[in-house]
RNA sequence: GGUGGUAUAGCCAAGUGGUAAGGCAGAGGUCUGCAAAACCUUCAUCGUCGGUUCAAAUCCGAUUACCACCUCCA
């Protein structure tokens, strides 16, 4: 591995930044909480799927294979709801807004998961599971229900800190009064709920239901990645109860530690005060609307340039000002490729150990806890580097194509790819050759008319002491 | 009531004891037929009050504001 420098990865359940070690050397086991597919994905589900496919993007920089799984939860009355609404089936709810996840996700670059589990693929698996843990009695059968005892799993509550007998019941205002009743006890959560009118439902050995919301994940997580996982990641959000819970299923049913590393995501801030975007709040802005009026890079590069803990405050203005950026980024290699024409073979000595030193900065700022502002610190300096090498008076091919290709290397780890259209359709490189004869003749008016065309089709002019370059606007 | 988080320039934001990184926007300059791009220069004492220290954005105490979680939530 590259670097000398230990990653160090901040780790919810122990409050502090750790040093990372996998499981296996060289290989990553990560899951990642996905949406519930009855709507489209606001920007702060995006944000989730941003950060961690930043993350795992780094570490497959670093030299890991990341086996990334990330589920979609396929049931429940949510999308009953959209079904009843779009009348349309429940398995259509779900197809379809899976299909708008994977689009909104590839408008962003989110490269797909190793796999994508459904819940509705695994329910046997669930069944499978609580069966253990009543077997175990740490859980329990009550009217068709299955219900976890939280309180017979004494690290209950390590994760967000949680005192059990500090727990305020019913503080969120969403427990339901009649499920709280048949439990033993309040902090008890269901596995498996019976079936209710209407509702889609497998048998069961408890009669027809469903699984409760926090299963599937310690299902799926075991069943493709193992008992014990590296990375957990989800929203802040999600730390308590939906991990906690996981967490005590998990280490019930198999004895080892569930998680090594749990990374939880700030979220997406709007209005004035900052509030959460959620949909229960109903303050969202989807992903889809988002994506139809902005650049899909900018808005892509807006929220990976942010720390993966931070909350990100939502405006219009800050993806606009990281179109600015990304723009810096794909001009400074197309003025750089522009030298191309006039290099000389070779490799400029000078350049392929600035190019060592900057990548090992990089290494440096992004292996604690994935700085990504720091990383940029360094990405900015090394685009200097580039620009001034673009105006050198000499410049060497290799060393052209290592510069671009780093920039490449470290911008995709944001999630851009800077690579445009290099070639010129025929008439527009005719117009460039007109023009450059008026110009030649000091026929500025006849020049300028010809620029004025060209940037009318996107394609901008720029006369430099080596020619007249181009690029795409 | 319990548990966390945040507060740094017009905006975004790094920085956990040694005298405020970076980006966007702004200002000045170089280059240019003009323009663009680029490059150079420039632009804050860190929510408030108090304390510790030779030295604090960084540690301690208090205080203010905002946000989040406490069984649908990314």
């Amino acid at each position: 591995m590259e670097g000398n420098q230990l990653l160090r990865v901040y780790n919810t359940m122990t409050r502090q930044k750790e040093t990372f070690k996998s499981l296996t050397p060289n290989v990553v086991k990560m899951y990642v909480c996905g949406p519930t597919v009855y709507n489209y994905i606001h920007i702060g589900n995006a944000r989730s799927a941003v950060a961690f496919d930043t993350i795992r993007r780094y570490l497959e920089f670093r030299g890991y294979r990341v086996d990334y799984i990330s589920n979609f939860t396929d049931i429940g009355e949510k999308l009953a709801r959209t079904a009843e609404t779009e009348n349309i089936s429940v398995a259509a709810v779900a197809a379809k807004y899976i299909a708008k996840f994977n689009e909104d996700t590839n408008a962003l670059n989110i490269e797909p998961a190793t796999y994508h589990p459904r819940a509705t693929e695994n329910i046997q698996e669930i069944i499978d599971f609580i069966q253990d843990l009543i077997a175990k009695d740490d859980a329990y059968e009550v009217e068709g229900d299955v219900y976890f005892r939280a309180r017979k799993f004494t690290d209950y509550g390590e994760l967000s800190h949680q005192s059990l007998d500090r727990l305020e019941v019913g503080a969120s205002q969403r427990t339901a009064d009649e499920e709280t009743a048949r439990k033993e006890d309040p902090v008890d959560f269901a596995l498996w709920k019976a079936q209710k009118p209407n509702e889609v439902a497998w048998e069961s050995p408890w009669g027809p239901g469903s699984p409760g919301w926090h299963i599937e994940c310690s299902v799926m997580a075991s069943k493709y990645l193992g008992e014990t996982i590296d990375i957990h990641g989800g929203g802040e959000d999600l730390a308590f109860p939906h991990h906690e819970n996981e967490i005590a299923q998990s280490e019930s049913h198999t004895g080892k530690k569930f998680v090594n590393y749990w990374l939880h995501n700030g979220f997406v801030t709007i209005g004035s005060d900052d509030e959460k975007m959620s949909k229960s709040l109903g303050n969202f802005v989807t992903a889809h609307e988002v994506l139809a009026k902005y650049d899909h890079q900018s808005v892509r590069f807006f929220m990976s340039a942010t720390h993966y803990r931070r909350p990100i405050r939502y405006t219009e203005d800050g993806i606009e000002d990281a179109l600015s950026e990304v723009q810096r980024f794909k001009i400074a290699r197309a003025n750089l490729l522009y030298r191309r024409q006039d290099a000389t073979a070779g490799t400029d000595e000078a350049i392929a150990a600035a190019i060592a030193e900057y990548r090992a900065q990089f290494i440096e700022a992004m292996d604690d806890d994935f700085n990504v502002q720091n990383g940029l610190v360094v990405i900015h300096d090394f685009l200097r580097e580039m620009n001034n090498y673009a105006a050198a008076n000499t410049v060497k091919l290799d060393s052209i194509v290592d510069l671009v290709g780093q920039l490449e290397q470290f911008l995709a780890i944001f999630g851009l790819n800077l690579a445009q259209e290099d070639n010129l359709k025929s008439d527009i490189a005719a117009l460039i050759v007109k023009r450059n004869a008026a110009r030649a003749a000091k026929d500025y008016a006849t020049s300028d008319q010809i620029r004025d065309e060209l940037a009318e089709q996107g394609i901008i002019l720029e006369d430099t002491p080596q020619g007249s370059r181009w690029r795409q606007q």
